[in-house]
DNA sequence: CCTATACTTGAGTGATTCAGTCGGGATTAA
DNA sequence: TTAATCCCGACTGAATCACTCAAGTATAGG
């Protein structure tokens, strides 16, 4: 899995996008100002999370978008996954025994590693950030909650 | 915390050093040949670990790299540190009050999710992938066993 | 001292991704 | 019809990736 600013600018944008869901679709040039994200920029994301349907679009004026699916059945790694490119670990490219006997050393390494990593974030929900983020700006303004998904990763996605 | 291939060539090599570090120092030209990575690159990369002080040099004939701590002290998330760029998260450059009139909505939900990752990565030291490699080559040629390092992910780095 | 080994450094390169721009489309509410 | 909004593809400058090339410097062994 790679982790780039762009997986967190998805994020963000899903989360003001969950954020504002209240009243009928949600713009991109709302989530552009509010953001500060170009607007461009986001329409090439919301391409993606719209392939992966995560994000279902309405045309036309009063357009823009819904969640495909309530907040919490989204999780920050469907968010990343949509948007980020593959990049299948090990540059063995998935193939088996890519070295002379075995697979590459660190083939499974890698896959589990990966898999455990993904898999914290797969129990991180965008319903999660949204609570926390309307936490933080009601309640006290200093430090917000940590995070903190169920207790456990499961080592296989 | 970014994570990319460059990263997982930096944990191969530190693999492979940890290995063979019984017998002397390693070269560069052996971990080249055996992980079937370029030497030039490995040059680049050791450069930042010795830089780093996770590995120490040893110039002339019969000289390479020794690890500059016991691997059970070494961690994935020390290795990816050294290769990777700071990258900090949320466009905003890291300073505070980044919009107008609070921190940006994603700044401490970024560091948190970040410091979480992390924190899993730095309970995974090099002596665990060594131990876990040498029982893969021995033992049961199938599956190997998950990395599994401690049941909990602190949420502060 | 000589030489081969090995680390050390820096410059440069093609491919790819990032983040964004631009210019056009298609759909639909008013 | 007009305007709002999504949709799509091409393009771009900057950065990074993975790597090459070309020089060094240090040192063990003869």
């Amino acid at each position: 899995m790679r982790l780039t600013t762009k997986g967190r600018f998805a994020v963000t944008a899903m989360l003001d996008l969950a954020l504002h869901a209240t009243k009928g679709p949600v713009t991109l040039a709302g989530i552009s100002e509010r953001q500060k994200i170009s607007l461009s920029y986001l329409e090439q994301l919301f391409g993606k999370l719209r392939r992966r349907e995560l994000v279902e679009s309405v045309r036309g004026p009063g357009g823009g978008y819904n969640l495909a699916r309530e907040a919490s059945q989204v999780t920050v790694a469907d968010i990343i996954k949509a948007v980020e490119e593959p990049l299948d670990s090990t540059q063995c490219g998935g193939r088996e025994n890519c070295r002379q006997n075995q697979r590459c050393m660190t083939h499974d390494l890698w896959e589990e590693l990966n898999a455990t990593v993904f898999g914290f974030l797969e129990n991180v929900s965008l319903s999660q950030l949204v609570e926390r983020e309307r936490t933080r700006s009601v309640g006290a303004p200093g430090q917000a909650r940590p995070v903190r998904g169920p207790g456990h990763h499961p080592a296989s996605a």
